[in-house]
DNA sequence: AACCCCATGTTCTAATAATGAACCACTACC
DNA sequence: GGTAGTGGTTCATTATTAGAACATGGGGTT
């Protein structure tokens, strides 16, 4: 890059809009119009005509006081996401879920976080642990975001997602197929994943999590399960591909 | 409504920026740019500005080629969406898919269709219907329509979906307590489904899908079944509501 | 190879669309 | 009955966006 041609210009309205959003998806319940503006650092009445806009995509919504929060457009728009990527992974999901009883997820890379994108509970699972989908985690946090890394040597990682560190789990992931976690991202829960790796489908992994008090010794097992599962999710994904 | 106080502006490119949204997600596959600035209706350098902002909140990446595509942000944007609701939700969806053996599902009104919102497959069940969370359906098509139209009386209905017709299946299900359909979405396929409302939570419905060949005769016990889940569902957000 | 075609990406000026302060109406709460 | 908090609207100013025209580079085809 010699001499960057000067970045062109960004759309400061459409941003503006989208940080709404992201602060809305944030946010820990519904907000009044003020708050939302205070957040966004705007004009109320900037405030005001963006949602109004979002409104009109459905992507908004009031509640009986007029405070705003996300509407089920949102989800719609998600739909597309990765869609081979959740077709392909959902049956191996289930499989996983209920033949170990945990709570088993995909996620996938995403320049500085890594995202939840599909969830499955076991049978009896409320008193289990539940991985919103759309969650986003840190890389230096959880199974997940090594196993991601670990499809990947050091110096690739560097060029993908810039600035974000490369831990030194992922070496020993890499060697065995999966990685391992403890208390990272909840206290008292563990974590075992794998990397999903295809032509043209972002870097993912699927994993699942317990508590650690449960189940503390078949580290293996687990590992040799999501392992598997992995695998299925990438032979579907590559026979798609061609099949398709 | 005596005078029409003039609606106030909407924002052009905001508007914009969330057709594009609304474009990727419908699009079969990955859209050159010059396609999406066609389909948007706009000169190629506003779609690429555009663009390009999307680029920076991680709402749509390229693949190899420069086509552009929806990215897992998407997926952290809806993450909020009827929170409650969804979590809620799932462990009934659970027990249902695997005890029934079938793809179960709840959907949420939005003012022109409803839209799918948390979906579970039964354990062995690639073989069954997959119900894609974030897909939409009209109205007047499936039972989670029904379903969510029974919980109003015409009246009520017309003020709250101006334009949208009101089916007349909808009273025998409010009698009942769950709808059903056949054929109506996909060739082969039934569903049945029952109303879900809670108070400052949106219309919903829980549903089960099944190959119509299959299970011809119980429709009442599934009837049965979804009721006796939706009203679990309600009571369970009744109790956070009071709870938190 | 040289050509053409189609793609992405950038630059620039007119004028449009967004900005943000001020202003109104309403409700809830002192 | 005031006062402070909402949501909602208006309007002059100007910064932002629009969209044409211009680079650039890759891929076929003749």
């Amino acid at each position: 890059m010699p001499t960057e041609p000067a970045k062109a210009p960004h759309s400061q309205t459409l941003s503006r809009g989208l940080r709404a959003l992201e602060i809305l998806a944030d946010a820990a319940g519904p907000l009044t119009i003020a708050e939302l503006a205070g957040r966004l650092g705007v004009h109320r009445s900037i405030a005001y005509r963006i949602l109004r806009t979002l409104e009109d995509h459905f992507l908004v919504m009031r509640d009986d006081s007029g405070r705003v929060q996300g509407a089920p457009g949102l989800a719609a728009l998600a739909r597309g996401v990765q869609r081979g990527l959740q077709s392909a992974a959902l049956p191996e999901l289930t499989d996983l879920a209920n033949s170990l009883g945990m709570c088993a997820f995909v996620a996938v890379w995403d320049p500085h976080d890594c995202i939840t994108l599909v969830t499955v509970e076991p049978r009896h699972g409320p008193g289990g642990v539940i991985q919103q989908p759309g969650s986003r985690h840190p890389f230096d946090r959880g199974a997940p975001g090594i196993a991601i890394q670990s499809a990947h040597t050091a110096q690739e990682w560097a060029q993908r997602s810039p600035g974000e560190p490369y831990r030194p789990e992922a070496a020993a992931a890499r060697a065995r197929g999966y990685a391992t976690s403890r208390d990272e991202v909840i206290h008292g829960v563990s974590s075992v994943a794998a990397p999903i790796t295809a032509p043209g489908q972002l870097p993912a992994a699927i994993a699942v999590v317990y508590a650690t008090a449960a189940h503390a010794e078949d580290q293996d097992t687990l590992g040799a399960r999501v392992r598997s599962a992995a695998g299925a999710i990438e032979r579907a994904l590559g026979a798609a591909v061609t099949g398709d």
